[in-house]
DNA sequence: CTGTTAGCGCGTTCAT
DNA sequence: ATGAACGCGCTAACAG
């Protein structure tokens, strides 16, 4: 039924290790004998089996990636980015959606690895012993890709979170700016959450501003948590002038918020975000907010993985790429 | 170095055929060796190889998955509903990513049938004669999705896009519509672009409309050619009452140049679209659309190819889903 | 430059 | 209920 090379081989009259050298490009095969094989497998319709070769070779050209959710719009970006990167050095990924639940990213990580993967590329919520455990199972390169590892022992590539949001912080406050209000994702969320929090605490103490708990709202990164934090915060008797929020989703819904109050965006509040998805200009005001490049990260860190999977000499496995304020038109200088 | 069945087998005092029946549930075995198997398994951190496995029993329990372009939220979706439906039927995902260009995606269906997946899920743009050969070339299963095919010789799952548009159309009309621009996606997309466009039309004949070609711009699906689209309407003598954009975005778009030329919507133009993407309910006014079910045609594709690798009788293998008009706040009857 | 020969790790008869 | 033996399709020495 399916041709093997071993039929090509008796179709062309060579043998199947000369099959084999000529459907690998290895480049010790005569012109003419080449020709042979070529003319022979086109006959025969001759498909490589890849699994077969896997065995063989102890390499499955597959990459595995471990990511929370590949319906969110910036893990999407992120994956993009990895299976360009794959595409270019003939990889193939095999996506794992694990939604950020241990157990989930235990167990896929573990049939990733039946799978012969040659390298895994993990995107998850916090990196656990247990996780680092599953990781050491295998000799497999590993690189965490926007993820944080508080243990720091294992590549990554991310961005500064902290850093992300005090900048974005910052930014207000040299707009006059010093009632603050800040609607933070899950304090439990490392990267997303806790990080943004401490960029905004710091941000507010090196101004000499006091942070007071009246002024943070804790949302889902959701575009109805924004509404509700920001109806919270107009209720206030000091309304703060200026929010800093976690997403740019929940960005917008603070902006139609106030919007609805008949209050005015820029002019009255001033909002800014980190994310930059394609949605923050596509609002008005265009969303002031900080870039972070996800299409890279994945990328990088794709890279990255292919110089580990080749076992090239890598110094540096601890990778920040910079972010980027995009500064738009929501965002104005205190009244 | 790597654990194998055999050092299982000499570690439980077994053979590794019996290992091989107790890692793979088969009830042929006494409880009690079953149970020294497994200790011995534990003991050595055994981890079944798939890839020999795979040799061996010819599946691989690994399905290929050609998708447009997975950083698109609309493609994103259907992905998330296919892997859900493969994770529940132990199927892993290959992604990849073809950007509807023709010889990439032949090109990857051929290294996703070397990589000898069970199934294939394709989701592209025209099925032509030189897909239908490189499908035929192998006889894994194959479900369209989200995509239409002329020879209409393939399962396939899919929503109407032309009576979808039609019913998006025909609301505006039974608003007292009789003037409706539209914005198009490129003709040359049979889905998104055309199907859509002769939904459009249909409307107009059947309410005794005239087609006139003033009031039908083509933009590339985008937020911005959505600008550009409405800035064209704007200027007309005879500015449309209505606008039937083929994508969310490009309605945002319309909807923001109205606003900004200081008319209303739905006031002065009332605008509809089709997707019912995130960003429906993130504008003022909230956009009605009408939804696609994207995750249920991933979920139902999937579903449909588990039947097909399964060798089950699938009657019916052309699954059309019914889309929902989501009736909001930017359609009013014309003044 | 080409052919021979072993495996790669596992599923699967066929005996027992 | 269990074991022996073969083969899945290919790569990788090794020999020539």
């Amino acid at each position: 039924m399916t041709v093997t090379i071993y039929d090509v081989a008796r179709e062309a009259g060579v043998s199947m290790a000369t099959v084999s050298r000529v459907v690998n490009n290895n480049p010790n095969v005569k012109p003419q004998t080449r020709k042979k094989v070529f003319e022979a497998i086109e006959r025969l319709g001759y498909r490589p089996n890849a699994v077969a070769r896997g065995l063989a070779s102890k390499k499955t050209t597959t990459v595995g990636v471990v990511i929370p959710d590949i319906s969110n719009a910036i893990f999407a970006e992120v994956a993009r980015g990895i299976e360009d990167i794959a595409n270019m050095y003939r990889y193939n990924i095999i996506l794992c959606n694990a939604d950020k639940k241990k157990d989930k990213e235990i167990s896929v990580i573990n049939t990733l690895l039946e799978k012969q993967v040659d390298g895994l590329l993990f995107m998850g919520g916090t990196v656990t012993q247990e996780h680092i455990l599953a990781f050491k199972s295998s000799s497999v390169p590993i690189v965490l890709c926007a993820t944080t590892d508080d243990n720091n022992a294992i590549p990554a590539v991310d961005i500064d979170h902290e850093k992300a949001a005090f900048d974005a912080v910052q930014l207000l406050i040299s707009n006059g700016h010093r009632n603050i209000g800040m609607i933070s994702g899950t304090l439990q969320d490392p990267a997303n959450g806790y990080a943004r929090f401490q960029g905004y605490k710091r941000a507010l103490e090196e101004a000499g501003i006091p942070v007071i708990d009246d002024h943070i709202r804790v949302g889902n990164y959701r575009y109805e948590s924004g509404i509700e934090a920001m109806k919270y915060f107009i209720n206030l008797a000091d309304k703060p002038t200026a929010i800093f929020a976690a997403t740019d989703e929940m960005a917008i819904g603070a902006i139609h918020t106030i919007q609805d109050a008949n209050l005015r965006v820029p002019d009255d509040i001033s909002v800014i975000s980190v994310d930059n998805s394609r949605m923050a200009s596509m609002v008005r005001p265009l969303l002031t907010t900080v870039a972070q490049p996800m299409y890279d990260i994945g990328a990088v860190s794709m890279r990255l993985l292919t110089k580990l999977m080749n076992k090239e000499n890598v110094e540096v496995t601890k990778i920040v790429l910079p972010h980027e304020i995009i500064v738009r038109k929501s965002v104005a200088h205190v009244k």
